[in-house]
DNA sequence: GAGTGGTCTAGACCACTGT
DNA sequence: CAGTGGTCTAGACCACTCG
């Protein structure tokens, strides 16, 4: 009649294990950012091997509940305030408040917005760019790579594109802050009124890379965002690829129901 | 010098045996369908304990490559087409066409489409449900929960609520099918004309429920669609909550860059 | 160095699927 | 029944982190 619930169920024992943990954060017998007792700890306690605790922390590594640090230990997950992607973000008028899209959302959430650019200059068009961009494969495009911050921590990438006849002439493209209302302010005063924008949004495993870059857990979920900008003229004038921890986002979009 | 990869990187020997596999599924010589060589075979091949080629399995298992049955074995994953959901279906003109959204959407993909009606009737307005559709926590409400399938395989589920005071005059609207161009069809034909469609797309992991709803695998992510139908008059009057294999849509919105 | 997680083994037994 | 995956153990060794 220990503390230890050892009672056999049908559940397989490394299950178990894992539900047990799961109660003791739920009621903050093991809360936000505390180290998960170590696998010796709780090899004891359990009176199991090595091999059933590590899955058992495997399990809640894999439901996003703890993130776990080679030669530390495991530590419960602070859960991040979700940041709400709205359609609404590109309207006019927001750009017209100068303010540019992602630091207008990050106030609005109560976050401390930071951004970091990671470079910004000529690239060639690779084949999907140059597909998007409606211009030949491996012409010089502005490129401009992102990494946004939320509190500190690194929340989303995002790289844009543009051809280089239209960037050429708008240097505040090529600073790293381009200034009020963001790169869509500038585009439009420079003649290149927007007409509309489509978003893709898909979703996939994080790869070791996207891991690393956004320091995520393995196995974490990622979206994969891609948006096409259209001038008046027909002609897009930007792409942008965003990626971001999935769940860390909610993307909203507002669908006039005409035509 | 044999066919086996035993070269000692610094990597993992199961991320090696991984590695192998997923090459020996990308040049086909293991095809889609087909059954990934047992356990104890992979163990005399790679020479290696049944841990290790189990991991090296569950790797494959986590990028949704394989899909493992228990008594079976493991079966190389068909990569399913995948069905692109645009905003552009919910256009006035393409109900006029009669067809609904789901069914015109599946067949341009080149898919057999067919839809199982789970439930249709009245229900309880949850919290939630009640908060979007305004109306009071436990109202009455009419539910259609539905399942969609996709050359029989189960893709998405979804549930619409709709207010009583409006579905009880729709007689359409109780059968299992509503008709050409879907309940949004009905709706307007009764007054209820569209002015804007708001929606949230999330991400997580699948629950236990959801992976035996949509025949998922374990750690698969899955994205949850709400969608909010507001009439001209400014009600809201649908909701609908959406649930789908994450690595099967592509989602696409066309956003107008007005005001 | 002591303490942590990460990999691997050899063997055991159980549970599910087919014939 | 034989063959498959699923769980578990006991012990070994390696790799990372921090004082």
């Amino acid at each position: 009649m220990g503390p230890t619930p050892s009672r056999d169920s049908g559940k397989p024992r490394y299950l178990q294990i894992a539900d047990d943990l799961v109660q003791q954060i739920e009621h903050q017998i093991l809360p936000p950012g505390e180290q998960v007792p170590s696998e010796s700890d709780l090899m004891k306690k359990y009176g199991a091997s090595q091999g059933t605790v590590r899955k058992a922390i495997a399990e809640l590594r894999a439901t996003g509940l703890v993130e776990t640090r080679h030669g530390k230990g495991s530590y419960v997950k602070r859960r991040p305030p979700v940041r709400r992607k709205s359609s609404d973000r590109f309207r006019r008028s927001h750009r017209m408040a100068g303010k540019a899209a992602y630091l207008a959302e990050a106030e609005q959430a109560g976050s401390k917005p930071s951004v970091s650019v990671l470079y910004v200059g000529p690239a060639e068009a690779s084949e999907e760019i140059a597909e998007r961009l409606s211009v030949p494969v491996g012409e010089r495009v502005l490129a401009r790579r992102r990494l946004y911050f939320s509190d500190g921590i690194p929340t989303e990438e995002a790289t844009s594109y543009l051809p280089w006849d239209i960037a050429k002439d708008i240097p505040e493209l090529f600073e790293e802050n381009p200034g009020g209302g963001g790169i869509y302010a500038r585009l439009e005063e420079h003649g290149h009124r927007l007409k509309e924008l489509t978003e893709t949004v898909r979703v996939r495993l994080a790869t070791k890379q996207e891991i690393s870059a956004l320091s995520l857990s393995p196995g974490s979920p990622i979206i994969h965002l891609t948006r096409n900008a259209e001038s008046e003229s027909g002609r897009v004038v930007e792409v942008c690829d965003t990626f971001m921890a999935a769940d860390q986002f909610v993307l909203e979009y507002r669908i006039p129901a005409g035509d």
